[in-house]
DNA sequence: CGGGTTTGACCAGCGC
DNA sequence: GCGCTGGTCAAACCCG
C-alpha cells in the first residue's frame, strides 16, 4: 500500500471483526511490562488468521461504528458515484442460466487517496472487465482473485467528484492466506517481538 | 508460452 | 415490451 492513504471504512474482503485483535503475544505476567516470551519461532503462530487480525485492527483504529454494517458504507459510496444495486447480494458469474443469481456474499468498500487505481492489498488480481458507468467520468474496473479456489472479486473506480480518490469494493472473503502480507509481516513481527523483550 | 489486460459483445435486471 | 445499465465473457492482444 505504498503511497496510498486509507481515508474511510474498513479494508478488504475480510471476515467479521475480531473482538480482541492483537499483534503481540499476551503477557503471562500482566503486572509486568516485560513479557517473558517463549522462543521466537513458537511465537510466530503459523496458522494465525492475519486477515481477520488486520481487519479487526483497522476497525479499531478507525473507530468503526459497530452499530452500522460496513456494507452500509459500501452502498453509500457506490451510490454517490454511479450507483451499485444489490450491495449485500453478490452476483453469480454464470454467462447463461443463473447469472445474477442472488447469493449472500459480503461486500466491503473503502476509499483511498492514491494516484494508482490498483490498491496493493497483497493479493493477486486479474482484471476481467472495464465499464463506463453512468454519472461518472471514470470507468469502473472489475477484478477477480487469481487464486484457483478463491472467487473474491473487487471493483475499482475513481470518484468523479474527486479524481484523487479511488473507491475499491471487495465482494466475498478470501479462502486462502495473503502470501505477500505474510512475507512482509513475518520479519517485522520477529523484530518487534525481539525488541519487546527488553 | 503462460499469465495478465483490453475491449466489444452478450445477457439479465430494472424502470418506464 | 423496450431501452438503459451494470456485470461478465472471451477472443485478441501484450508482455516478461
Amino acid at each position: 500500500m505504498d503511497g496510498q492513504e486509507l481515508i474511510s471504512t474498513p479494508p478488504p474482503a475480510a471476515p467479521p471483526p475480531l473482538t480482541a485483535p492483537f499483534f503481540f503475544a499476551p503477557s503471562t505476567t500482566p503486572s509486568s511490562s516485560l513479557h517473558p516470551l517463549p522462543p521466537l519461532e513458537s511465537q510466530i503462530i503459523p496458522d494465525i488468521d492475519w486477515v481477520s487480525l488486520l481487519y479487526g485492527q483497522a476497525l479499531l483504529l478507525q473507530g468503526h461504528d459497530e452499530s452500522k454494517p460496513v456494507t452500509e458504507t459500501a452502498s453509500s459510496l457506490m451510490a454517490e458515484n454511479g450507483g451499485c444495486h444489490q450491495i449485500e447480494n453478490g452476483n453469480q458469474d454464470k454467462r447463461k442460466g443463473n447469472r445474477f443469481k442472488k447469493t449472500t456474499r459480503p461486500r466491503f468498500a473503502f476509499q483511498t487517496r492514491s494516484a494508482d487505481d490498483i490498491l496493493d492489498d497483497g493479493y493477486r488480481w486479474r482484471k476481467y472487465g472495464q465499464k463506463a458507468v453512468k454519472n461518472s467520468n471514470y470507468p469502473r474496473s472489475y477484478y477477480r482473485c487469481t487464486h484457483h479456489t478463491c472467487n473474491v472479486k473487487k471493483q475499482v473506480q475513481r470518484l468523479s467528484k474527486d479524481s484523487s480518490i479511488v473507491v475499491t469494493t471487495y465482494e466475498g472473503v478470501h479462502n486462502h492466506p495473503c502470501e505477500k502480507l505474510m512475507e512482509t509481516l513475518t520479519p517485522l513481527l520477529k523484530q518487534m517481538q525481539f525488541l519487546s523483550r527488553f
